[in-house]
DNA sequence: AACTTATATAAGACATATCATATATGATTT
DNA sequence: AAATCATATATGATATGTCTTATATAAGTT
């Protein structure tokens, strides 16, 4: 039920079309941790249209396509306001690699090896991409204090990623360790 | 398609009904990583029955209601086997508390500190679970190897509790200071 | 006799997410 | 002239997950 308040809250900024949403706005922040394609963010705009919580101009152009320009409603930043500031249960996050290391005993010491480091490597990679990620300063007062709030999320990015890391890296040795002591 | 490889992964263990897959194995193990209903237990062991992966029996009993008994078969085996050994793709890890703070700036320090102070308190919470968890050591040594492998999935989660507190009173902390030297 | 608990399976409804495909305009490139 | 790109929106199909309700047996409890 969120990307419906991810969409809410983008729209807090102006109004907007879906398209300019999510290139602009969506795809440089929110995307990040909480991916949707052009098929949900369309649907959910219709679908938050429907609800009242955002009303749709048809703007036309003479060099583009009509496009259709959402602006957010009282009834709106209402949900949004409730809803941000509302207990949210912490999700469930599956990730396949906990399966595979569960039923790690399936397979040989190689083969698990392979696995844990192709994902370490990956991990790696998505750390580094975080680390260099900059967010651009705000100029105007509301922009420099929502900046730090786009640095808080991806300050979370690069500790997970960190920590997944980590983890793989205690994963191989305890692999190589385990698997060494046995005369298999 | 994964909750597959989890119930094909238990079936390894030894032939059993949907019952005894998830009260005896399933909720006590895969559950804390890969949470699953009875109702999508049953419908998976119906499609991977119809896929070949299980076979099943229907075994009566005087005492209780008849049960329908999966064995895992060759081509289940090696489907599982297969999947094992290949690298999954990083999932997306969606939580609303990003999109909480993210939209941060729409709510009073009030209010964001007590979203942040609930979450804190809830993963704090989780994280006093699993370091008191214990695994159970295992008799043969089929079941030592395969304690290894639960243990590490079990670092994973204690590991993952201990960032988000982290992360979140640093959180906590960066709203005071911010919202502190707000002359709001 | 009625209720509850443990055992055991199934299906309907709905939300969410993903993937593919379709349509359309105007500007730019080949 | 044809192809490609950026802009712009919409729908169908499928997978996955969650919640609810239904059905049934036997043992034990009130």
């Amino acid at each position: 039920m969120s990307l419906r308040h991810a969409i809410l809250g983008l729209l807090t900024f102006e109004p907007m079309s879906g398209y300019t949403l999510k290139t602009r706005y969506f795809d440089r922040s929110i995307a990040h941790f909480w991916p949707a394609d052009q098929a949900q963010i369309y649907r959910t705009l219709q679908s938050v249209e429907r609800d009242g919580l955002a009303s749709c101009d048809t703007v036309a152009s003479d060099s583009r396509p009509d496009s259709r320009v959402y602006s957010i409603t009282e009834a709106g930043r209402r949900a949004l306001h409730d809803w941000l500031a509302e207990a949210q249960k912490i999700p469930v996050q599956r990730d396949g690699i906990l399966l595979q290391l569960y039923f790690g005993r399936l397979l040989s010491r190689e083969q698990m090896l392979a696995v844990l480091e192709t994902q370490r490597r990956n991990h790696l990679r998505l750390k580094d991409y975080f680390d260099n990620l900059e967010i651009p300063e705000g100029v105007t007062e509301e922009m420099r204090r929502q900046v730090v709030f786009g640095k808080l999320t991806l300050d979370y990015a690069r500790r997970r990623e960190r920590m997944l890391v980590d983890w793989l890296e205690a994963c191989i040795a305890e692999v190589k360790a385990m698997m060494e002591s046995d005369s298999e």
